[in-house]
Parts: structure tokens; sequence; C-alpha cells
DNA sequence: ATTTGTAGGTAGACTGACCTACCTACTCTG
DNA sequence: CAGAGTAGGTAGGTCAGTCTACCTACAAAT
């Protein structure tokens, strides 16, 4: 009797909480199809999970949207800290920068590579919205990184740390944009091989 | 009698096509908010028009759209163009292109600067939409000014250019999308001291 | 010079689908 | 028993798109 009830009628429930499903759910919609295009419904459906968990979990649909943005934040985080991980010197690091957001454009997208999640999201927010904000401080924190390394990589008192940084994070935000609109990593694979050459002439 | 119509109940009717009108209102709303958060009603209320006239003029939002697209990049090639005549040289022209963004974001948006507008409305389009590749063909093109005036400033059958010319892409988009997020042309005008080293050094 | 046809405009009602958000009622599990 | 889950309904609103009915402006034809 103790094991009937998984067994008899649900052959391996995976019992993963709602919130979780839920999250994945929206990150694929909102990823694939726009954050205003997505309904609850249609969350909710794809999640396998019931309306109400919805709201216990979130107090609306823009509160989903705001841990959307943490989510995918945290996500690029992780898929940085592995390519740090395998970085020996200075110059990786930098380019474990760019490795991770090839790392992205080569995640499994079931209907296609569109681009940074948070920069699309932000491209739905009006003017002045948290999310946009939220957005801003992210690739503020990715241009930080970046300023990070390369100051490790020039003579303690270069001046050029933070300009050369700053060309960084702007060669390869536009490469990012540029991969979304062709669909594939080609732009940052040309993006890294640019930005190993800058790093090669300092 | 012969001017009591117009006199009395409508002072001055400016008497702009229904079309214009709409691709005015249409321009302002859908930059200001994404396209999928504006309506069809608010479109026709902001541009003092009827319904049907919409629908007169356009089969479906989704051809509203398109125009919108058509017209944004025709608006960029108005900005590039007036830039360019001020050119003296390869090198100027080459900032020409920058600056077009720059009087782009420096643009009177009563709602505040957003980036890119079709940047922005490709972000709301699934992966396979023919205006995400609108877009894209536009960025190309944008990309084929540079390396033409790249072209222009190295000698001739030096194979740097289109590497040059993809790199400056790269860096005014980048710079463009965190311009966006920021809210003022900043960036842009960072991305143009940039470019010009970039072009000192070849 | 008047009539008449046509093109394009106006206001607004209406349909059917979908939206967010909240709700009831039931079922597991710890 | 309490807490979190389930399925599914409902309220109230908005969406795109269609439609009726009326109103000019203008040009061709009579």
């Amino acid at each position: 009797m103790s094991a009937r009830n998984n067994v008899a009628h649900t052959p391996a429930p995976p019992k993963r909480p709602a919130r979780a499903l839920l999250l994945d759910a929206a990150a694929r919609l909102f990823y694939a199809q726009g954050v205003a295009a997505t309904g609850i419904d249609t969350i909710t459906t794809e999640a396998g999970v019931a309306k109400k968990s919805l709201y216990n979990n979130f107090a609306s649909k823009a509160e989903l949207v705001a841990a959307y943005l943490e989510a995918r934040h945290a996500e690029w985080l992780g898929l940085y800290s592995r390519r740090l991980e395998e970085a020996r010197d200075p110059r990786e690091r930098v380019l474990a920068v760019v490795d991770a957001y090839a790392d992205h454009a080569n995640a499994a997208y079931p209907n296609g590579f569109r681009g940074c999640g948070l920069l699309n999201a932000a491209a739905e927010l009006p003017a002045g919205a948290p999310g946009r904000l939220a957005v801003r401080k992210h690739k503020e924190e990715v241009e930080a990184l970046l300023s990070r390394h390369v100051a490790e990589l020039l003579p303690a008192g270069d001046g050029r740390a933070a300009g050369l940084a700053r060309q960084l994070a702007f060669l390869l935000e536009g490469a990012m944009a540029r991969a979304g609109l062709e669909g594939n990593d080609a732009c940052l694979k040309e993006c890294r091989t640019i930005a190993a050459r800058l790093l090669a002439d300092v």
C-alpha cells in the first residue's frame, strides 16, 4: 500500500515543485514568443500545473516576469563561472565572458536562438520600467567582469583598462544582437576572434 | 457659403491622408510601448482616424507593423545621408554611420529613448518571422555601408576592410543597445571615440 | 451647370477569442 | 489536520477584425 499511490495511476511523477515547473515553462515560452505574447494559460498548461499554483507562487504575471529576468541573469552567471574555471590566465578569463554568451547561443532552443533573453524582454518594457533597470544592471555587471579581467592583464595603473573593457562590452553586445538575428553563434565566434586580437595588441 | 463648410465646424483640417497619420501614430506608440502592447484602437485614437481607415490602408496589424519597420529603415537612411553630406573623407564617412545612430538617440522621444526601434520590434517576433528578416537586412545594409567607407580608407586589396567593418558594426550595435538601456546617447559618444581610434590605427 | 459615381473618410456597434486574476471544490502528502 | 497541489470555471476587460450607415470632395458625363 505504501508504494501503490505513486505506481498505480501516476507511473513516475517527478514531483518537482510547481514554482520550478512554472519558471521552466515561462523561460521557454517568454524566450521563444516574447513576454506580452505569452498568456497565463499557456504557461500553466506548458508547466502542467494549475492556474492556482501560479498565483500561489507569484502575485501577478509581472512578478513572474521579474523572476524570469532574475533566473536568466543567474543562468548566465552559471555559464560564465563554468567557463571561468577552465580559464588559465587573464586573457582567457576575458574570453570566458564571450564564451559564456556563445554557450547561451548554443543552448538547445527548440524554437531557435533569438539573442539575449534579457535584452529581448527589455525591448518589450516601457522606458522607466523596473525590468529595464534589472537588464541594465546585468549588462553593467558583465562589463564589470570584463573590466576586472582586463585590469589583471594590464600593468597596474594603466588607464586603458576601463576603456578596453567598454570596447569589449559593446563588441560583445553587438555580436550577440546580430547573432540573435541570424539564429546562430557565427557572430559570437567572430567576436571572440576580434576580442582575442584586441587583447594581443595591448 | 463656399467657405462655410470648412470654417464652421472644422477650423483648419490639415487634410493629411489617413495612412500617414496612422504611420506617425504607430511610430510613436510602437516605439514607446512595444508592438504587442499597442492595440489597434489606441493607434486609431492617437492618429485621430476611424478604425475603418486603418483597414482601408492596411490588411492587418501585421501589415502595419511591416510598414512601420520599412519606415524606420527609411528614416535611418535619411539621418545617415544628411550626415554623409557633411563628411569630407572616408574616415568621416565611417563616423557618419555612428552619428546617424546618435541622431536617432537624440530625436525627440516624448516617452524616452529606448534603443533601436527595429531591434526592439524584432525582439517581439518569433524566430522565423519575416519582420526579423527585414531587421537583419537593415543591419546588414548598415554594415555594408561601413564596409564601403572602410575600404576607401585602406589601400586597395587590403584584406582588413571586411573585418574592420564587422568590428565597427558590432561595436555600434552594442553601443546602441546599451544606450537604449540607459536612455541617452552617452554610449554612442563613447562608441564614436573608440571607432575614431580604431580608424586612426589602420 | 448640375447630376452622379467613386474613393476615402467618420463614428461606433459587434463578434469571438483571449487576457489576467480570482474562485470553488477536491485530492493528495506529511 | 494543514498546506500545497489538482481541475476547471468565471468575471470583467481587451484584443483584432468586420460591418453598417453616413459624410464629404472631386471629377466625368450629361
